[in-house]
DNA sequence: CATGAATGAGGCTTCATTCAT
DNA sequence: CATGAATGAAGCCTCATTCAT
C-alpha cells in the first residue's frame, strides 16, 4: 500500500515530503527519534496527524527519510573535493577542513548523526542505511586518492574516516576544546594522510 | 563510586543496586535507554516493579548509574597504561591496542556508547557526567604522555582520543572491514602519536 | 464561561466537554477528586482513556472545569433574587430558602462541595477560583442589599454566607434533623439579617 | 487480630499511638487523607513501614483515630461553658467566641474539617463518627442552654452550630475578611442566640 | 519491639495509528 | 487533499500491605 521506493513522482507530493522530513528533523534533533511524538512532528509542520499519513505510512518509514536525507547531506561533502584538480587534493582537503570547522556553527550536526548510529544498532534498516552509504562514500573518496596517485587507498580512507567519525564523540566530551587548537592539530594529520606514506616498515 | 546522593552505605543494598546496574545495561543494550521498560528491567532483575524504585528513584536515576558505571569502565583502561613504565609506553600502547582490537568479542561496547552519546545531547545530567569523565581521563592521560617526557601533551591526547572515538561508528557503519587490516593501519598511527613530533611546521 | 486558556471554540468540541465534565461529576461525587480514576471517567462518559486527554489535557484541569462548573451553578442562584423587585427582597428571599430546602432532594449538593473545599486547601488554583467566586457572589448580593436600602451590606452579606455555609456540614453531622424544623428557624433569621439592624449599638 | 477498641492498655503502646496519630495528622493536613502516604507517616514518626502497622492495622484505622482525636478536641471546647455559672452563659459565650477569633492563629482548623467531612461522605464509619459526636455535643450544649433557662434549647442549638460550621468555608473563601469585623458582627449573633427570644410568632 | 525488602495492582499519561467525514 | 476524533496498549511510577529477619 505505501512502497517506500515506488512513490508517486508527483511533484507536490514530493515538496511536501520534503518539507515534513525537515519539520521532522527539527523535531527529532530536540527530542530524539523515540521522544519525538508524531503529533508533535505533524503540529511543526503545520499538518494534521491523519494527513501526515498521506506522505508517510509509519513513523519507521519516516525517520529513514529523515536518515536518508542526512546521508546524502553527508556524500555531498565529497562532491567539492571531486571537483577539484587531483594534485591539489591534499592541501585544498586540509583548507577544507579548517573552513568547516571554523566557520560552522555546528560543524559536526551531532545531534542526528548520533541519533541515527544508535538507532542503526537495534534497526537493521537503519543499519543497513548507513553501511550502504558509508560503501559509497568510501568508493568515492577512494576514487579520489587514486586519482591522486596515493597509495593504499583504503586504509588512508578508513583512517581519515575513522578520525572524522570521532570528532563530534569528541566536541560533545569536551566542548570547552578551542576550535583553533583542534585545527592546527588536525590539518598536519590530514594532509599526512593524503600524501605521505604512514607506514614505516611492512611485515 | 559516585553517589547521586547520599545513600545509605548498607552492603546488601549496594550489591542489589550493582546487580540491577547490570540487568538494566543488557536491556539499555538490547532496546535503547528510552525502548527498555521499567518493567522489562525489573523483569530481567527478577523483582518488581515497585522494588526497583526503592532501589532508584527513577528510571532517570537508574540511566545515570548505568552510564557512570559504563565511564568508570572506560576509565579503568588507563590503570593498565599508568602502570607501565614510561619508555616503554608507546611500544605498549601500540601492542595494547592490538591486543583488545584482536582478542575482544565485542571492542569498541558501541551500544551503549552511542546510547549515551545520543542521551547526552538532550540531558544535560548525562552531558556533565561525559564531559567530567573525559576531563579525568584526559589529564590522566596527558600525565603519562608528560612522565615519558613527550611534548605537546593536550594536543596528542585529543588526537588519540578522537581516533578512539571514531573507531566504534566505523565498526557501525563498515562492520565488515577486517580487523587485522584495521590493526595494521593504527599501530603506527598510536605510535607516531605517542612518540614522534606531529607538526612539521608551526606558525 | 471559564477557558483555561485560548481553546479553540468548535462547538461539537465544547458540547463534548460538557457531557465529559458532566460525567467526570458523577465519578468525583461518588469517589472524590482523588478516589475516581481517569480510566473510570473516560468510561463513565464512554469514550477511551486516550481520548480524554483530548479534551483536558490532565485530571487536573479536567477537576478545574469540574469545580468551576458547580461554581458557575452556585452563582446562578443569585439570578433568581436580582431579578425581583428590590422591595420583595426580604420575603421572597426568605421563601426562596423554603423552597429550596424543602422540595430539593440534595438542597445542599454537600458531595461537590466538600470536595471543592478540601481540594482547595492543597491545591492554589483550586483556592483562588473559589475565592474569586466568592467575590462575585459576595458583590452581587451587596449591590442587591444596597438597591432594597439596607445598611452594613458587607456585614450582612458576610453573615447570610456563613449561614449557608454551615448548613451542609450540619446535614452531614445532623442527618436526621428534620427540615421542617430547620426552615422554621431559617426563616426569621434571613429575615432579620435582610431587614432589620442586627447590631443594637454602633459604634 | 487488631481490635479496634479493645486494643491493649499497655501505657507505653498508648503513648506511641499517640505520637503516631499526631505525625498522621501532620500528614494528613499537608496531603489529604489520600495525598498522604502511610510510608510517608512512618518516616515522619521515624519509624518503619513494618512497624507502623504494630500499632495500626490499616491506614483506615489510623484515618479513624485521628478523625476521633479531632472530634476529641472539637468536644473539648464545651468542657469551658460548662464549668460557667449558667446565667453568665450568653455573654461569657460571646466573649469567648472573641477570643478564639482573635487570638488564634488557625482559629478553625480547617484543613482537616473538610478533610473529614468530604471522607464522610464517602466513608461510612467517618461519617457515624461525626453523626455520634455531633449529637453528644448537641446535647451537652442544650443542656447548657436549659440550664440556663433558654426555650427552644434544640433549635438555638442547631442555629450556632450551623453558624460555627460555615466559618471555616468562610475563612476558605473569603480569606482576606478582616478578624476584627468578623467578631463585630457575630457577637451581637451569638448573644441573640444565647439569649433572646428569636421567632417573632410561634406557630 | 523493630526493620525494610518485597509485591503487584492501579494511578495518570502518551503514543502510533486508523477512520469517518 | 485534509481533518481530528477515537483507540487501547504501554509508559513510568506510587501505594497499602505483608513477611522474613
Amino acid at each position: 500500500m505505501a512502497d517506500t521506493a515506488t512513490q508517486k513522482i508527483s511533484p507536490k507530493h514530493e515538496i511536501r515530503r520534503a518539507q515534513i522530513i525537515a519539520c521532522a528533523e527539527g523535531e527529532f534533533e530536540k527530542h530524539g527519534f523515540h521522544g519525538a511524538g508524531m503529533s508533535a512532528i505533524a503540529k511543526a509542520c503545520g499538518m494534521s496527524v491523519g494527513h501526515l499519513y498521506h506522505y508517510f505510512s509509519s513513523k519507521e518509514e519516516l525517520i529513514q527519510a529523515v536518515v536518508q536525507a542526512e546521508l546524502d547531506r553527508q556524500a555531498c561533502r565529497l562532491d567539492e573535493l571531486e571537483s577539484l584538480p587531483p594534485e591539489m587534493l591534499a592541501s585544498d582537503a586540509a583548507r577544507k577542513v579548517e573552513t568547516i570547522l571554523m566557520h560552522n556553527d555546528n560543524p559536526y550536526r551531532t545531534v542526528l548523526n548520533f541519533e541515527m548510529l544508535a538507532e542503526a544498532q537495534r534497526n537493521p534498516k537503519i543499519a543497513q542505511m548507513l553501511q550502504v552509504n558509508d560503501k559509497l562514500m568510501r568508493d568515492r573518496f577512494c576514487a579520489l586518492l587514486i586519482s591522486a596517485g596515493v597509495d593504499e587507498p583504503e586504509d588512508r580512507t578508513e583512517l581519515l574516516l575513522a578520525f572524522f567519525s570521532g570528532l563530534p564523540a569528541r566536541a560533545l566530551r569536551h566542548p570547552e576544546q578551542e576550535r583553533q587548537s583542534l585545527v592546527d592539530v588536525l590539518v598536519p594529520v590530514v594532509e599526512k594522510i593524503f600524501g605521505e606514506p604512514f607506514r614505516k616498515t611492512e611485515t
